[in-house]
RNA sequence: GCCCCGGUAGCUCAGUUGGAUAGAGCAGCCGCCUCCUAAGCGGCAGGUCGGACGUUCGAAUCGUCUCCGGGGCACCA
C-alpha cells in the first residue's frame, strides 16, 4: 500500500521536474506517515513543505501541482490537501476489504516482509557465566533477545541464534574450586568455605553428584588446601581475590589436570544444561551455544592478536600487548596480554568477534547489560581494525528490571546469592506475562517490573487482555456452530463490502498496518512497538465485540463479519507468536 | 571529573525518526450484562513534555548549557 502511493508520488514528482516546475531538486526521498487522524485520511505526505524552499514556492501551491500531477489510481478514494501542506491519501474501503482476504489467505506468513532479503544476521544474547543459574536480569536479555531474532526472521533476515559459553578463565575456576571444597566437605574434610567461592545451594548439589559418582577419589587434606594461602576477606590483612587464587593455585596443584577438569566441567556441564532448560522453557532458543574454551584450544585467541599485529594495531609498554583502540575512538588503549603473559578476557572477545566475522554475516547484533556499555567503544574498535565497517556490529543495551512486589522494590545482591532467579519469576508470575512484560518496555528504558500486576488475571494486566481477544474470538466460533450456523472463509461469495460501520473500519485499518509494524519494530530493533501494536488491536477488537453482534440472522452480514473477527485472530495469533506469548483457545 | 541511558497526566509508559489539537493503561468520578466470556465497553476529569536559550515554515523529538535519577569509567570477568 505504502509503496503504491510512494509510487505514484515518485511519478508526479518526475513529471514536474520533466516540465520544469521543480528545478534542481536531486533525490527526493518521499516519506509517508500513517494518519493520526481519521479527517486527515490514511496516509499524510510532506513532501510540498520539505520541498518548498526549493521550488520557491508555496507549500499548499506546491501541494495542488503535485496532486494535479499525480497519476490516478483505483486504490485511492480522494487526496486533499490539508493544514501548512499535507497530502492526504484517503484509500477505497476495497483496499481494506482486500487486507481480509490477505490475513485469510496467508494465515501464519501475514505480516511477512522481504526488507531484510536474505541477508545473514548474527544475534548474540544472554550469554551470562555459567556459574549460577540465571537471575531475573538475564530474563529480559532473553526475552528481548529471542523476540528480536523472530522479527528478523519475520523481515526477510537469515538469522542465528547464539550463546557464548564463557567456560574459561578465573570465575569458572572459582567454581571449580567451590564445587571442589564443597566436594570434600562432603569427603568428611573440616575447612572454612572462601567467602568469595560461591555459596549457592546449587553448588552442592553439583559436589553430591561428584561424589556419589566417583566417592573419594578427589579427596584431598584440606590442611594441604589451605596451604600457604593469604587469610580471607574478614581476617586480619584479609582479602578475598588472593584467598581465593590462592585456592585455586592449590587446586590446579593437588589435582591432576584430567581431574580438576573433571571438577571443573561436572560444574560446568550441570549449570549449562540447566541454563539450557531453563531458556528453552521460557521459549527461548539458539542455534549455536559458542564455546570461548574452543577459541583458546584452536588457538584462535592467537591468530586474532596476530591479525591485530599485522594491522598494526598492537604495541608493547610495560611489559604488556596493548591494543590502540584510542585510535578508533575509545577513550584509552586496552590491554591485550598482560605483563604475567595471561590473556585478558578482551583477547578471547576480540577473538570471538574476529570469528563472527569471519563466518561472513551480513550484520552482527549483541545484546548487553547497560552496565557494559563501557565495553562498547573498544569492541567496535576491534571491527575497525579487523577492516570492517564498525557499523557491522550493533551493540544493543537492555537496562535492568527493578522487581516490584506489593508496591515495594525487591531487594536483590548477587554477592550474598539473594537474586531472584529467572525460573522463580517463570514460576510465579507464568511464561507469558514474563515474556510480555519484559518486551513491553522500551529495552533502554529502565522498567519497573511489576509481579502484582503480571499475576493479576484482571483487566488490568495487558496480556490478559490480548489474550482474552484472543479467546473471545474462538469461543464466536464455538457458538456459531451451537446455533448450527457454519462458516467457510475459503467461500469466495463473502460479501466483505457489508463491513461498513466506523468499528469495523477501524479494525480493518488496524490489521493493514500489521506488516510496518513487524517491519519496523524490526529494523529498529525496538520489539515493544509490537506488543504496544496488539494491545490497540486488542483494544479495536474489545469495542467492536460489544457494540455490534456477530451472529446475526443475515448469512451475508454474519460471514462477512466472521471473516473480519477470524482475520484479527490470525493477527493476534501471529504477534503474540513472535512474542513468545500463547494465544489460549479459551480462558 | 569524563562517558552512556532516562526525565511526558497522581502512578507505569507510548509518541511512526522534525509534522496537524501530545496519547494509552492503571488509579479517581459517571454509565453499560434477559444478548457471541463484564478477564469486556463507553464517557468525564487529568499536561509549563525537568528548566533555559538556540536551529526553522513547524520542536516532546535536533544543538548548547543546566538541574534531578540510574549506570559505567581495570594488566577483573
Amino acid at each position: 500500500m505504502k509503496t503504491h502511493l510512494t509510487e505514484l508520488l515518485k511519478q508526479a514528482i518526475d513529471a514536474l521536474i520533466n516540465d520544469g516546475t521543480l528545478t534542481n531538486v536531486g533525490t527526493v526521498e518521499i516519506m509517508l506517515e500513517r494518519t493520526k487522524q481519521r479527517e486527515h485520511g490514511d496516509f499524510a505526505c510532506n513532501l510540498a513543505l520539505t520541498l518548498t524552499k526549493i521550488a520557491k514556492c508555496k507549500p499548499r501551491d506546491l501541494a495542488q501541482k503535485i496532486v494535479n500531477a499525480l497519476p490516478a489510481s483505483d486504490l485511492v478514494d480522494k487526496v486533499e490537501i490539508a493544514g501548512p501542506g499535507f497530502i492526504n491519501f484517503f484509500m477505497a474501503t476495497s483496499t481494506l476489504h482486500n487486507t481480509v482476504q490477505q490475513v485469510l489467505k496467508l494465515q501464519q506468513q501475514y505480516g511477512q516482509g522481504n526488507h531484510g532479503s536474505g541477508k545473514t544476521v548474527h544475534i548474540e544474547f544472554v550469554s551470562a557465566n555459567p556459574t549460577g543459574p540465571l537471575h531475573v536480569g538475564h530474563g529480559r536479555g532473553a526475552a528481548y533477545g529471542a523476540t528480536l531474532a523472530n522479527l528478523l526472521e519475520q523481515t526477510g533476515y537469515k538469522v542465528h541464534r547464539e550463546y557464548y559459553v564463557n567456560d574459561a578463565g578465573r570465575q569458572m575456576d572459582i567454581l571449580a574450586v567451590s564445587v571442589w571444597l564443597r566436594y570434600l566437605e562432603l569427603c568428611g574434610e573440616k575447612l572454612v568455605f572462601p567467602s568469595n567461592g560461591y555459596q549457592g545451594a546449587y553448588v552442592y548439589d553439583i559436589a553430591a553428584t561428584l561424589h556419589r559418582e566417583n566417592g573419594d577419589h578427589f579427596r584431598a587434606d584440606a590442611a594441604e588446601v589451605f596451604l600457604e594461602i593469604s587469610a580471607d576477606a574478614g581476617q586480619e590483612n584479609g582479602d578475598k581475590e588472593a584467598h581465593i587464587d590462592g585456592l585455586i593455585y592449590n587446586a590446579k596443584k593437588i589435582l591432576s589436570d584430567k581431574d580438576y577438569r573433571t571438577v571443573h566441567d561436572a560444574g560446568l556441564e550441570t549449570i549449562l544444561q540447566d541454563i539450557n532448560k531453563d531458556l528453552s522453557q521460557f521459549g527461548v532458543r539458539y542455534d549455536t551455544w559458542f564455546s570461548e574454551r574452543s577459541l583458546i584450544e584452536s588457538d584462535k585467541i592467537n591468530k586474532a592478536i596476530d591479525q591485530l599485529q599485522k594491522n598494526g594495531y598492537l604495541y608493547k609498554e610495560n611489559g604488556a600487548l596493548w591494543f590502540k583502540s584510542s585510535t578508533f575512538g575509545d577513550e584509552k588503549d586496552r590491554v591485550v596480554i598482560r605483563e604475567n603473559s595471561q590473556a585478558t578476557y578482551f583477547a578471547s572477545d576480540i577473538a570471538y568477534h574476529l570469528d563472527k566475522l569471519d563466518r561472513g554475516y551480513d550484520q552482527i547484533i549483541d545484546i548487553w547489560g547497560a552496565d557494559h556499555h563501557g565495553y562498547v567503544p573498544r569492541i567496535k574498535a576491534v571491527i575497525e581494525a579487523m577492516g570492517q565497517p564498525s557499523d557491522k556490529l550493533a551493540v544493543l543495551l537492555v537496562q535492568f528490571a527493578i522487581l516490584y512486589r506489593g508496591g515495594e522494590k525487591v531487594q536483590m545482591s548477587t554477592r550474598s546469592g539473594e537474586f531472584v532467579t529467572l525460573r522463580e519469576l517463570r514460576q510465579e508470575v507464568g511464561n507469558d506475562a514474563a515474556r510480555f512484560f519484559y518486551i513491553m518496555r522500551k529495552s533502554e528504558q529502565h522498567m519497573d517490573f511489576d509481579l502484582d500486576l503480571a499475576k493479576s488475571q484482571s483487566n488490568d494486566n495487558p496480556v490478559y487482555y490480548i489474550q482474552y481477544a484472543h479467546a473471545r474470538i474462538c469461543r464466536v466460533f464455538e457458538q456459531l456452530k451451537q446455533k448450527g450456523w457454519s462458516y467457510d472463509a475459503s467461500q469466495p461469495s463473502i460479501p466483505l463490502d457489508r463491513l461498513t460501520n466506523d468499528h469495523e473500519l477501524d479494525l480493518m485499518n488496524r490489521l493493514s498496518r500489521f506488516p510496518e509494524v513487524i517491519e519496523s519494530a524490526a529494523i529498529n530493533f525496538e520489539p515493544h512497538m509490537l506488543a504496544q501494536y496488539l494491545r490497540d488491536l486488542a483494544n479495536d477488537f474489545h469495542t467492536y465485540y460489544n457494540a455490534h453482534t456477530f451472529l446475526v440472522e443475515d448469512d451475508n452480514l454474519r460471514n462477512a463479519r466472521l471473516s473480519l473477527i477470524l482475520a484479527t485472530r490470525v493477527v493476534i495469533a501471529n504477534g503474540l507468536r513472535y512474542l513468545g506469548v500463547s494465544a489460549p483457545e479459551e480462558m
